[in-house]
RNA sequence: GGCGACAUAGCCAAGUGGUAAGGCAUGGGUCUGCAAAACCCUGAUUCCCCAGUUCAAAUCUGGGUGUCGCCUCCA
């Protein structure tokens, strides 16, 4: 498949170093509140990737980070009166709920920053060696960014362009103001762990060099992440790794565009940030995951309660369509069709244009229409062309197939119905036999009140809980 | 100041040289006891504006206009 390289901003034939293995890196959220429709898009997107290359047969090796030690972990801390782990191991366990909810598949690794201290403090001795990072009076380690030639060759920003940006904030001492932290000094009340240049704790960009290269090696093939870590945090990564390994970090690079409420960037600084949890309450998980894939990973999109909405209808027509057919296999013949194999042929094209549009860049946009189209033939051959059991299977599984690569339709629900709702579907097809309409609408209103929806076909009665995306 | 993104029907959104995918919503029809679902039909003579290149442009070039982002913690 071809990825937009952010180094090169040109798509690009990903092929990973070692052929069959995939070995991914993506930047992972700082653990002290729930996640936000902002922070939920990286994780639906590189779902999505990873779930395809896995699809397509290779192995991939992805690790996704936590960091779970920061200064805005340690202000909430303070806020609250407790410990830095009792804050990130709450919001982790938060972030589970809501990534579970949004059909995310767990990575390969997920590390967390304080159990990684000696390889971060390996990089950081190993810049020190080599010159390019040094102790300050107080005890803080910065990197010396100048010493580095390449650098801001993924932001492609001349780095003295750069320099009108930087600060110098209270309490630093850099040699220069490009210069950033890889060790913290901590100071008084502050969690720190031992080295060899003061108690501290790392800087932010370290931790993500130093887990990559534990778990995943000196070069990578992709790291991914939101377009706002381009710089500094990946920029800054290159620069720790590249200098202390002497290899090239990533071969590729991939960044998620940004979520937009009223044309502003989502984002905690300008207030109007929606979390994953709030919007799930309202209208499900699953809706939010489809709006994040239903465009391009790339284009800035508009958040608003009307679009999900608007997925929310898409999916349903996805879970009709599936419903559908397997009460149509339910009652179908047995025996194959002599038209079988054409069809199945016909249905077969919407795998390959699925797979063409994902082969460009990931575009999930294209690759959700072909699932469309498929519906679209799978509703007109269940409707008018009466398949057989054998010929539903297929289908089913190709369905259950491209849709489980987009990590949707995760959400049906319990297929068994207890005995009072049966009790009552009889009795409410009675009725229509005795052709007594009002009781039979009661009683259809009734079972639509309790959430399961009856839908009279030519084979019977079909029924489906209402709000099935959970 | 440096670097970059976006502008396609009521809404969302693909398409980067060959005559506008897909979804949501709307209207009409078929089916139905009525519904629901599904199916059929319906919708941009046109892709922010102007100029240019070309047999051919939403797609390329130049110039505008508007919106947004990064350069500071941020997915």
């Amino acid at each position: 498949m071809k990825i937009y390289n952010t180094m090169t901003r040109t798509k690009e034939e990903f092929v990973p170093a070692q052929p069959g293995i995939a070995r991914i890196y993506a930047c992972g959220p700082t653990v002290y509140n729930y996640i936000h429709i902002g922070n939920a898009r990286p994780l639906c997107v590189f779902d999505v990737l990873r779930r395809y290359l896995e699809w397509r047969g290779l192995e991939v090796r992805f690790v996704q980070n936590f960091t779970d030690i920061d200064d805005k972990i340690i202000r909430r801390a303070n806020e609250e009166g407790v410990t830095y782990d009792v804050i990130s191991q709450r919001y982790i366990q938060e972030f589970w709920k809501d990534a579970k909810g949004l059909g995310v598949k767990e990575a390969t690794v997920h590390p967390k920053a304080t159990e990684n201290m000696d390889e971060i403090i390996a990089i950081i001795s190993g810049l020190m060696e080599k010159g390019y990072a040094y102790r300050a009076a107080n005890g803080d380690v910065y990197f010396r960014t100048r010493k580095d030639a390449e650098y801001g060759k993924l932001s492609h920003q001349p780095i003295d362009d750069l320099e009108s940006g930087a600060r110098i904030s209270v309490g630093e001492e850099k040699e220069d103001p490009l210069d950033f932290a890889l060790w913290k000094a901590a100071k008084p009340g502050e969690p720190s762990w031992p080295s060899p240049w003061s108690d501290g704790r790392p800087g932010w960009h370290i931790e993500c060099s130093a887990m990559a290269r534990r778990y995943l090696g000196e070069t990578i093939d992709l790291h991914c992440g939101g377009q706002d870590l381009i710089f500094p945090h990946h920029e800054n990564e290159i620069a720790q790794s590249e200098c202390c390994n002497g290899v090239p970090f990533a071969r590729y690079w991939m960044h998620n565009g940004y979520i937009n409420v009223d044309n502003k960037k989502m984002s905690k600084s300008l207030n109007n940030f929606f979390t994953v949890r709030d919007v799930a309450e309202q209208y499900g998980y699953e809706p939010i995951r489809y709006f994040l894939i239903s465009s391009s990973y790339r284009s800035p999109i508009n958040y608003n309660a009307e679009i999900i909405q608007q997925g929310k209808a898409a999916l349903d027509r996805l879970y009709n369509c599936r419903s559908g057919l397997e009460f149509a296999m339910s009652n179908a013949p047995d025996e194959a069709g002599s038209a079988d194999r054409e069809t199945m042929e016909r249905l077969e094209k919407r795998k390959e244009q699925f797979i063409a549009a994902m082969d460009d860049d990931l575009n999930t946009a294209d690759a959700i229409a072909a699932v469309f189209e498929l519906a679209k033939d799978i509703n007109v051959m269940v409707a008018s062309e009466n398949p057989s059991k054998p010929l539903c299977g297929a289908a089913l599984g190709l369905f259950d197939e491209l849709t489980g690569v987009l990590g949707l339709l995760y959400s049906r629900k319990d297929e068994n119905l207890d005995e009072e709702i049966e009790a009552l579907i009889q009795a409410r097809t009675q009725a229509r036999k005795d052709k007594n309409w009002a009781e039979a609408d009661r009683i259809r209103d009734e079972l639509k009140a309790r959430n399961i929806v009856l839908e009279d076909t030519p084979q019977g009665v079909k029924w489906h809980r209402a709000e099935p995306q959970g």
